[in-house]
DNA sequence: TGAATAGTGTCTTTCAGACAATATGCC
DNA sequence: GGCATATTGTCTGAAAGACACTATTCA
């Protein structure tokens, strides 16, 4: 039996999301090589030899953004033959959920840009991007329903209704606030800081924040 | 920047799974070669050229077992360095489904020998290939809660107390009988098919199908 | 008629979802 | 006092879970 493998390079993506504003945001880059130079692409490198993808996922995301301690997953891993029209290269993607406050861009060497897009409003994408970044999405959706995963896009305090802004966002529909309140206090992985936020002409808002940065599976 | 990368070789295992009696089983292959020669693992090989991933998976199986048209569903990608102790070798795991009924085995020529394993009673297992199964276990179990996945280990046609039974062995409990009834008929995905089996001295049962063998998610 | 499995209904509790008024702080 | 956001409870309907008896077939 033929037993012959060509190798395959083996590369991982890391689609980066952070909440802005009423968008779910993600970080593309300018290709600054070929192939599809000079289209968006999610940031991605090679795995290095002695690296677990883990590690070069994580390698990726600072050199992107400089951020470290983030909520971090691996996602799929697409192989098709031909998603690199050149050679074989199969990519493992992960993705990660950092606050919106931590939100910054490092230029790196092999991008001539690198830039926030909604992901409502993607430019064209290189590769088979544009699935990649659907599957997140979608990921990202579902899991949010059962998981706290909800944390990696919050600050450490944060009040109940940037939380709900948060699953609005993500779900693409509003939720009724009362109800919402009850749900996430219920859950049991929340807790009151006893501080309060102070932020214009109103009643301030009790801060909480979550009893664990685990992941906690609920339901 | 160094974005040199020596590439690993790229394998995919497949997890067969099945039901029979009482226990969720797995296929592992006895190694005929070199590392853990002689140890059991999980069946697969290296991904070849041409060929996506998914393509390599079903292939793989069907050199195991001969069964094409199965449920299978990508489940992660292992990659630590070190976790093939001679050469980098990052490995995506599939996991399949079959019926019970569809069960054999093919010998292949890299393997000496091939068996049916109980995952409540393995031997000791190559490489990281505990942890594989492991997951596999925890994601069929979470996935047969809210998705018809459960179709790929049953044949065509099966009673319900066949169908709760498998539920009750991935699950590792016990269900209620009436309870189960009532809620996998108001899923509305089942048929019944207007036969009967008539199997022993007893009340023949009502077989039923699944609408579709397409995944349906539910909740 | 005995053995074995199939098939069925009610009650209770829990959770999701609809819905609106009061509280607090700053200006 | 006016503005802006925070905070809180009830009712209803749906689904989950506990629970036991009758039906059918064959030997």
């Amino acid at each position: 039996m033929n037993t012959k493998h060509e190798e395959p390079s083996v590369s991982v993506d890391v689609l980066i999301f952070t909440i802005q504003g009423e968008d779910l945001k993600t970080i593309l880059v300018k290709r600054g090589v070929e192939p599809f130079k000079g289209m968006w692409a999610i940031p991605g490198g090679f795995v290095r030899s002695g690296e677990s993808l883990e590690e070069a996922a994580i390698r990726e995301l600072s050199e992107e953004t400089g951020v470290k301690n983030v909520y971090l997953e691996q996602l799929y891993t697409f192989g098709d033959p031909k998603r690199d029209p050149r050679t074989r290269v199969i990519t493992v993607a992960y993705f990660a959920l950092i606050p919106s406050e931590r939100v910054k861009l490092h230029a790196t060497t092999d991008v001539s840009d690198a830039q926030w897009f909604s992901v409502k409003n993607l430019p064209q994408l290189a590769f088979d991007h544009k699935k990649i970044i659907k599957y997140a999405k979608d990921r990202i959706k579902s899991k949010i329903e059962y998981t706290n995963i909800v944390h990696g896009l919050l600050p450490n305090k944060f009040r109940l209704s940037e939380l709900q802004k948060v699953y609005e966002v993500i779900l693409g529909k509003e939720l009724d606030k009362r109800n919402f309140r009850k749900k996430m206090i219920s859950l049991g992985l929340l807790e009151a800081t006893g501080d309060k936020e102070i932020e214009g002409a109103h009643r301030p808002a009790m801060l909480y924040r979550f009893k664990t940065r685990e992941v906690v599976f609920f339901d």
